[in-house]
DNA sequence: AAAACCTATCGTATATTTGCGATAAACATT
DNA sequence: AATGTTTATCGCAAATATACGATAGGTTTT
């Protein structure tokens, strides 16, 4: 391939600002975390019944949302109760906030 | 293909928010724009200097900043001046932060 | 006019993202 | 044990993103 083959280094800052972008880089997602923060929790079958997409998509950005930390899933047999992880929500908007100034 | 032939809709502020936080989505892009919010503007050259990316790659990310709207060029023969678009700029912070509460 | 300088764009290669249907996996209920 | 419910994962296809070198298009300087 041509792209280095090294992997670039930045700040830390400046790499975990860059992952939370990319985590929020897609309608879908930012639709998901909007629902999760009026309802505070919900099931995938409730974003299934809202989003104009496939259980299948739907479960693949759930699982990048998880990837990034903004939510976190969590047993409710047979269902999972997706939460945002209020943690890593508070680091990102700390980031996003000093970022912007 | 197999993705819906139609793209899927969301409201406005979804859709402007996922653009937004695409523009950042990348380590060197969020430096292009830290390096920019300290020096208020700067050449693309100066860019080159800093990153340790080739220069069309820098060129490519300006290029996608100035398409998202938080940046814009000036010509200042030979070189060019970029500077951040303090009204999208703006627009980006407000979003960010009505997002995260 | 020629040479030098600065930046954008083109062409190419590769990686990643997005999306779907089908299927598997996990658990509850019957 | 069999069935139903719910969600994740697999396999695939297409689009997009990332990176580079080479080149083109300006402008300035010589």
């Amino acid at each position: 391939m041509k792209r280095s083959l090294e992997h670039i280094e930045y700040k830390e800052d400046t790499e975990a600002l860059a992952k939370f972008a990319k985590a929020l880089a897609h309608p879908t997602r930012i639709a998901i975390l909007k629902y999760l923060e009026n309802q505070s929790c919900c099931f995938t079958g409730d974003l299934v019944d809202v989003l104009p997409i496939s259980q299948s998509t739907v479960s693949q950005h759930l699982k990048e949302l998880k990837n990034a930390g903004l939510i976190q899933g969590e047993l409710k047999p047979p269902k999972i109760k997706y939460c945002i992880n209020q943690d890593n929500w508070k680091t990102a908007k700390t980031l996003f906030q000093q970022f912007f100034d």
